[in-house]
DNA sequence: TTTTTTGTGTACGGTAGCGCACAGTCAAGG
DNA sequence: CCTTGACTGTGCGCTACCGTACACAAAAAA
């Protein structure tokens, strides 16, 4: 079998590679689990080798909203390496799988030691920044539609295989709009055989036309990680 | 007269501050010149001292949005100090004034070596990461008056006194919505007394009821550099 | 002065998404 | 097997905002 990975510590150098994971211990995704309040202080960071975690916007001022997803190919506790102790955002595991995870401490301490993971971590950021950019004009603009098949799509790259579980409930809750909203945009997916779903399970049908119906935020977020990382 | 000062600057201890400060040439802010286009390398990074700019998220999808303004209180160049050479923003000035800027090498160079300047930017970083996480949420789900009442209190902190120079049209485009929109908002603010405005010239009445008028994303910005600057 | 440009107010039909309410349908557990 | 709860589909009126178009007023230029 495959060892669990991580993109961005696959990045590094084998030395420090192994150095980081010396000092992480391996932690399982249960779906549903919260890693993170906001306010909260920060314990760990986490860098995913299956699975995803949604990030979640709070607002008492609005209805919530996913300003992102993290799996494989990413780390959740950007706050932590900009050396803030804690976050505005909550941690939700969607996906189950694993990770490996560090103590904000050690992690710290290790990012000030080792070059190469500052130089990972940063353009990493910078790539979560710009996902949170066009991830702003995309909730603004974009039809439902668009929007949902880009999460399918951000889901898909990050899932196992074609299907995963998700009710069109939470997914409407990920993208702040009705659940009808999503009733109504799945149904059109679905009728043009780009997915297929079931009472909580989604399956991709037609990649290739999933990202023709996506908004163009999707292709140009995948450019961003492509180009930097 | 007080000296040019930013504020990001004044944090670092003085020696640091003034070691910086030997690296920086002096820069005047001109409304409507771009210090930056998408996809250029970036040549400088700024410490504006007085006035303020506009970074521009531009997407062929969609229409431009601006995902933030920096005055005194912040610095552009985000992703020089993550160790990117290009951006995807566009930064226009907007307020006249004038700024410190630095070579992105010599920055990066100072980066390295001023471990102050490494903490305050970094903090900076996700006190910027942290609004384009509102802002997200703002434009998705905030009516305009509110959104424009926000946009005007920004302005006034960064601006010099209650007035400044923006068209309807401008800030139209600024907040992605049409001018007739502005038009209606600002009408309504002006009846109420909080605003005055004429030709291109805006003037804040009654800062509080802007304040009061103005979704929660404001506050919470204030909070959120509040806490860590 | 007159003309042109720039900025602002108003009007009108169209629509995507909202809140709400309710009806059907599948799945699991007693 | 039937009940219960979770999930999905539909209908309806409503609102905020959009695109477009045009009229007016102030300022700047001729």
């Amino acid at each position: 079998m495959t060892p669990a990975r991580n993109h961005l510590v696959d990045l590094l150098p084998r030395p420090d590679r192994l150095r980081l994971l010396a000092l992480c211990e391996s932690f399982e995704l249960v779906p549903g689990a919260v890693l993170c309040e906001p306010g909260n202080p920060t314990r760990h960071v986490y860098f995913p080798t299956e699975g995803f975690v949604s990030l979640l916007g709070l607002n008492h001022d609005s209805p919530d909203l996913e300003v992102g997803i993290v799996g494989r190919e990413g780390m959740l506790g950007a706050a932590v390496a900009l050396g803030v102790a804690t976050t505005r955002l909550r941690l939700l595991v969607q996906g189950a799988g694993s990770a490996w995870r560090i103590g904000t401490e050690v992690f710290q301490r290790e990012l000030e030691r080792n070059a190469p993971l500052r130089g990972c971590v940063n353009r990493y950021l910078y790539v979560l920044m710009a996902q949170m950019t066009s991830a702003g004009a995309c909730h603004r603009f974009h039809p439902i539609g668009a929007r949902m098949a880009r999460w399918m799509l951000m889901i898909h790259d990050r899932a196992r295989g074609d299907s995963f579980q998700v009710t069109q409930e939470t997914l409407a809750y990920r993208l702040g709009v009705r659940r009808v909203g999503i009733t109504n945009a799945a149904c059109v997916l679905q009728r043009s055989g780009l997915i297929e779903y079931r009472r909580g399970k989604m399956t991709v049908r037609d990649r290739g036309g999933l990202e023709a119906a996506a908004c163009g935020c999707y292709a140009a977020d995948r450019q961003a990680y492509a180009e930097l990382l």
